[in-house]
RNA sequence: GCCAAGGUGGCAGAGUCCGGCCUAACGCAGCGGCCUGCAGAGCCGCCCAUCGCCGGUUCAAAUCCGGCCCUUGGCUCCA
């Protein structure tokens, strides 16, 4: 039923698992830095991913790693009050990206492994790559021997002899291809992470971690740690490898001729690439400088809204944030979260009958979970998807509208549906963010609209205009219907 | 230069794999009506699309084939 996208045939495919448990592994972020919108945007899809997996009945483990052994975390070592250790400054980022996909209710990982928890699998990996010939040792270093792996290329439908003409003679170094990589770095942090840190000011050198190793001192490369927690946390082979489209080459390919070459297994059943998120035309990353962090963003928009904002393009297409795709967002949340009250409020009060049956309502809900399916099944096609669900709404307001007795039954429906496919499965929620100051602000919104009513029966409009107005500015919207007046915080 | 993805209404964005239900979804913006003291929300309706360009295949093409133009991403740390 299942059929996704596949980077590596370029073609839809039947999604088969391996077993009955689906392996998912996301590759996670380099904790540099604080975690921005392009980074929650693999995030939201991935989380979306998983739940609608589990909703379809498969069990997920779901692995997304940390890392945080690397030149640019080591170069921010005493800045401002990073921290005075690589894996200190890795801690402190991590903390803060653990709170940001809470803040964005992302369904938590299996687990969350990290680089320099994982130095014996990757010392592991490399040696058995060495041993089955696939890998070289130059002067305490380790490469990765991208001749000895033929399918070298696949993932990102690269030639071999084209990356060679590339190659830049002078960075080629002690590597017998310019294309191999580094499995292993001898020594400390580089010369450049070493530059780069003595641009801020510091009181103390960027000392990174050095392991042992059969080499001697140093460090693991960058693309050895995704095979080596895979295959520690999931299996030889996983199910879907979940990525950013930056990372296809080298990383992806690398991941996989590493992993290949060593274990003769196919590393990843499906390569999903979600595509990039841009301002203006540019891609948003650290290095650009042109990003919004994931915490400043909650902070202004709120998780629905950017939920609901990365859910109004495929995970494979690329994205642009601008302030009118992020209004456009809250609009289509707010259209579903209005109904959504309406069905609950209708549902709930006395004009609700178990035996009035609006036929339209309840095709609505069936044609809404049909169409969500079809969507979803076909390379979770969220847009479709949420568009079936905005249908859904607009049946429960013509219900509403047009009935003064209404299918409790009907509306039931409408509300499961809302809740286990835009809560459930798209991880929104449905009720006012903050709860906890609801109580009392509900109490003092409701003195002031009693006020308010008293001046709309005496006829004074103008005052009761501005009561309104004053409320709107504070966040609260009035809506007068004709059989009462309702409110939004 | 090499590799990949994409060009659909004012905006945004499905549909393209499996040609016809596409007289092109959902939404935003705009316009009209209903409702309403007004506004908002909601409902009903409308406006806006030679589906990048050229040629081909076909009874039939946004969808298939060929050529061209343009945009974005990767080839260096990157989600």
């Amino acid at each position: 039923m299942l059929s996704v996208t596949n980077t590596l045939s370029g073609e839809r495919e039947a999604f088969e698992p391996t077993d009955e448990e689906v392996l998912l592994y996301v590759c996670g972020l380099t904790v540099s830095d604080d975690a921005h919108l392009g980074h929650a945007r693999v995030w939201v899809h991935a989380d979306v991913i998983h739940r609608w997996l589990e909703h379809e009945g498969y069990p997920v483990r779901h692995v997304e790693n940390f890392t945080d052994v690397n030149e640019k975390i080591a170069s921010r070592i005493g800045e401002d009050e990073l921290g005075d250790s690589e894996l200190a400054v890795a801690r402190r980022f991590i903390e803060g990206t653990i709170a940001d996909m809470r803040g964005l209710n992302l369904k938590r990982a299996t687990v969350y492994p990290r680089v320099s928890e994982h130095i014996p699998e990757i010392i592991a990996l490399i040696e058995r790559l060495i041993g089955a010939g696939h890998a070289y040792e130059t002067d305490g270093s380790v490469y990765f021997d991208v001749t000895s792996f033929e399918e070298y290329g696949k993932l990102s439908n690269q030639r071999l002899e084209d990356l060679e003409a590339q190659g830049d003679p002078d960075e080629r170094g002690e590597k017998r291809h310019p294309a191999d990589f580094a499995l292993w770095k001898a020594g400390g942090v580089s010369e450049s992470a070493i530059r780069e840190h003595e641009k801020v000011d510091h009181d103390r050198p960027p000392e990174g971690e050095t392991w042992d190793s059969p080499w001697g001192e140093g460090r693991p490369g960058w693309h050895i740690e995704c095979s080596a927690m895979a295959m520690t946390h999931l299996d030889e082979t996983i199910d879907i490898h979940v990525g950013g489209h930056d990372l296809v080459f080298p990383h992806h390919e690398n991941e996989i001729a590493q992993s290949e070459a060593a274990t003769g297994e196919r590393f990843a059943k499906y390569w999903l690439h979600t595509g990039l998120l841009e301002t203006k035309g540019e891609k948003m990353s650290s290095s650009l400088g042109n990003f919004f962090t994931v915490s400043a963003a909650l902070e202004e928009f709120g998780q629905n809204v950017l939920r609901s904002f990365y859910l109004s393009t495929e995970y494979d297409s690329n994205q642009t944030f601008s302030e009118e795709a992020i209004a456009e967002a809250e609009e289509r949340f707010e259209r579903l979260e209005r109904a959504y009250e309406r069905a609950t409020e209708a549902a709930d009060s006395p004009d609700a009958r178990t035996k009035v049956e609006d036929e339209d309502l309840r095709e609505a809900v069936s044609e809404a979970r049909e169409e969500f399916t079809r969507a979803m099944n076909d390379d979770f096609s969220v847009r479709p998807a949420m568009a079936a669900l905005l249908s859904l709404a607009n049946a429960v307001n013509r219900h509403v509208d047009t009935h003064d007795e209404y299918d409790y039954r009907g509306l039931r429906r409408a509300i499961e549906t809302v809740e286990e496919l835009g809560e459930g499965v798209f991880g929104l929620s449905f009720v006012s963010e903050g709860e906890g100051r609801v109580d009392i602000a509900d109490e003092l919104v409701e003195l002031v609209l009693r006020v308010r009513e008293d001046e709309r029966e005496a006829g004074n409009y103008e005052r009761a205009d501005e009561l309104r107005d004053d409320l709107e500015a504070l966040g609260v919207t009035v809506e007068d219907e004709g059989d009462g007046t309702t409110y939004r915080l």
